[in-house]
DNA sequence: CGGGGGGACT
DNA sequence: AGTCCCC
């Protein structure tokens, strides 16, 4: 009984789970708008790894094969997405772009083409800002330095789709009964703010989920794309009245469609639901077929709980734990925080997959390619100009003779493993058959130090690694002379030791636009300071900032490809407009107009008049010590503050 | 069917 | 070094 307890929400949190529109796709059309009407597919080896909606409208899907795809739609346009620099440059660019409106450096990439952002704090900010006599007319602040930077939205409303559809905020009592639905009207509209700015300065479309974890925000945007948004809505949490939305929403999906249950675990707890073992017809979901074990079926079998989701899936590589992690995903609870954005990759990988490769010369020339590009990704993401803290960028990208500009580099972090990776197949069975294997095999030694060396050509360091390390490496894998059958090998470089020094860390970054932040709360507070001498004076509020700075400097120095499509469902038929509320327009508009609008700032209207009482009374009487630093800001900073020394 | 990644954990 | 997970 009390094994099978539902563990406790904790929804203090605003996420926004980012997912470009078909993204390969997206990158060619970046290029190229003219395909953006026709239809249009990209191509790795003998499959169409996406395609834009003209193409989806046309009867063409993700990970369809090439002959198909052009039977079906003759006309399409086909380009070949195996070089994958370019993904990756276009997808470090947006990343970068949605980064820069984060305040506290919670933004972490999933693949190319998806991106979390916590806004919690952004979001409880302007929570603080917001008047309550008029939320139809609010200002969403999205600078700390600059309370002229933002947009006018309506905070009555949703901006996008509610989940459930039928969801209807209730107005009256927003502020004070429900402050989520608030906090989630804030969020919503903060995304589609930078969901517009994606699409209008960097021509990329995207869909969008808003939730208070990262597993709710990342399912709930599949509900409407592309192009689309949508939001959970309170109550998240079971109540006398039935089952909470997050459940709910939760309860209709596959067992193998959930975030964190792949493709190991899902046939586990299929076959533990059906008592039979796997069957690739019924159970998987070719076709638009829906699974026919849904998270409901598994949550409310009496003999599943914690304990027993242990014994069920805990096996080799499997986490500790994994059977109440798996039980709290099941009632739609992830705990997880959104990673820091972190200024070093900590692993850069280049492989390559192959029809048959099992002579040494071949060998040698493929272990090659691949060194010269990995040493080439490693100059890219781990150096820096020096002085500046950013990864040297896409400019100076593979171009392996041109090191004359290197003295003004630096590298960032120095990986101290080299890892090489072989896929070999299996032999002919007696009958003919070939058993399909993914599994791989690997060896790890220390880098050499001379990859570092900046005077040195790529094309001689990448000569001189094969020769030194990487041939014994493959001998080690591989002892015997010939005849491995390779289908792929793959380089790669772990185990970054981050180049330590002073603000160079995504931590120090961080220290410094929380103090940025601080310096801007503390100037706010001298807008109110008059009325209140004795608690503030302004004399102190320098010498405060000025401990904040110390105290911030003390701190720093102290399946397998799977076996099944990852998303065989999808049926989009037509692009969903998004259904716009009337505030998108003041959003697109606002950048160009003059910032000073109406209720542009709410401050502007408390130092201007003072009529607003409650905002008063809560300025004056809020100041806080924060007990790790001695920093003091009001209530709604320090939950911001609170979380910058909370353990990452 | 099947590409080229990335990360966490044991 | 291998097994999971994700796109």
């Amino acid at each position: 009984m009390e094994t099978r307890k539902v563990p406790p929400r904790k929804d203090g949190r605003i996420i926004i789970h980012f997912d470009y529109d078909c993204f390969y796709a997206a990158v060619f059309e970046a290029k190229n708008p003219s395909l953006k009407s026709l239809p249009f597919a990209v191509q790795q080896k003998q499959i169409i790894v996406t395609c834009n909606y003209e193409a989806r409208r046309r009867g063409l899907h993700k990970l369809q094969l090439i002959r198909e795809a052009r039977k079906v739609c003759p006309d399409v346009i086909i380009e070949l997405g195996e070089d994958i620099s370019r993904f990756r440059d276009a997808s470090k660019e947006l990343y970068k772009f949605i980064r820069a409106y984060s305040w506290n450096g919670k933004v972490e990439r999933l693949g190319f083409d998806e991106v979390w952002m916590d806004v919690t704090d952004m979001v409880d900010y302007n929570m603080q800002l917001l008047n309550p006599h008029n939320l139809a007319q609010s200002f969403f602040q999205t600078s700390q330095d600059d309370p002229m930077s933002g947009f006018n939205f309506d905070a009555t409303a949703l901006a996008g789709h509610p989940y459930p559809v039928e969801y209807t905020s209730q107005q009256q009592d927003l502020v004070v009964q429900d402050r989520l639905t608030l906090r989630l009207h804030l969020g919503s509209h903060l995304a589609l703010y930078i969901r517009h700015a994606l699409e209008q300065q960097k021509g990329y479309t995207s869909t969008v989920g808003i939730s208070t974890s990262k597993l709710l925000s990342k399912l709930v945007g599949n509900l409407n794309k592309p192009k689309g948004q949508t939001t959970v809505m309170p109550p998240l949490a079971a109540s006398d009245h039935g089952l909470g939305n997050a459940q709910l929403f939760m309860d209709t999906h596959g067992i193998g469609k959930v975030p964190g249950i792949g493709y190991k675990l899902a046939t586990l707890l299929r076959s533990y639901i059906t008592q039979r073992p796997p069957d690739y017809e019924t159970d998987l979901v070719y076709g638009g077929k829906p699974e026919i074990v849904s998270v409901a079926n598994v949550r409310n079998r009496s003999s599943v709980n914690p304990a027993m989701l242990e014994k069920l899936l805990d096996g080799p590589g499997s986490p500790h734990g994994i059977g109440y992690k798996i039980w709290c995903l099941l009632h739609g609870i992830d705990d997880t925080e959104v990673a820091q954005a972190k200024p070093v990759p900590s692993q850069i990988s280049i492989e390559d997959s192959y029809i048959r490769l099992d002579t040494m010369p071949e060998v040698l020339r493929e272990l090659t390619t691949l060194a010269r590009s990995l040493l080439a990704r490693m100059r890219i993401d781990l150096l820096a100009e020096d002085g500046v803290d950013e990864p040297a960028g896409v400019e100076d990208g593979g171009h392996e003779a041109t090191i004359t500009t290197s003295t003004l580099k630096k590298w960032l972090a120095h990986p101290k493993t080299l890892r090489l990776t072989t896929r070999p197949r299996q032999p002919l069975q007696p009958d003919g058959t070939r058993v399909r294997s993914f599994k791989r095999i690997s060896h790890s030694s220390p880098v050499p130090n001379f990859v570092f060396i900046l005077t040195e050509s790529i094309d001689i360091l990448a000569e001189k690694l094969v020769r030194e390390t990487l041939v014994s490496m493959f001998h080690k894998l591989h002892p015997e002379k010939s005849g491995w059958n390779l289908s792929l090998v793959n380089l790669a470089v772990t185990n970054m030791a981050e180049t330590g020094g002073d603000s160079k860390t995504a931590r120090g970054r961080d220290i410094g636009s929380m103090l940025r932040r601080q310096d801007d709360v503390l100037r706010d507070f001298k807008v109110i300071e008059e009325d209140d001498v004795e608690e503030v004076p302004p004399s102190r509020l320098t010498g405060l900032a000025h401990r904040a700075h110390e105290n911030g400097r003390v701190r720093d120095r102290s399946m397998r490809k799977d076996d099944v499509p990852k998303d065989p469902n999808i049926k989009v038929v037509d692009e969903v407009e998004e259904a716009t509320p009337t505030n998108v327009v003041e959003i697109i508009n606002d950048g160009e107009h003059d910032g000073g609008g109406t209720n542009g700032s709410m401050w502007q209207d408390e130092q201007e008049d003072g009529e607003e009482e409650e905002e008063e009374i809560r300025f004056d009487s809020d100041l806080q010590s924060c007990v790790d630093c001695g920093m003091q800001l009001p209530t709604f900073a320090m939950i911001a503050h609170r979380r910058f020394h909370a353990p990452s």
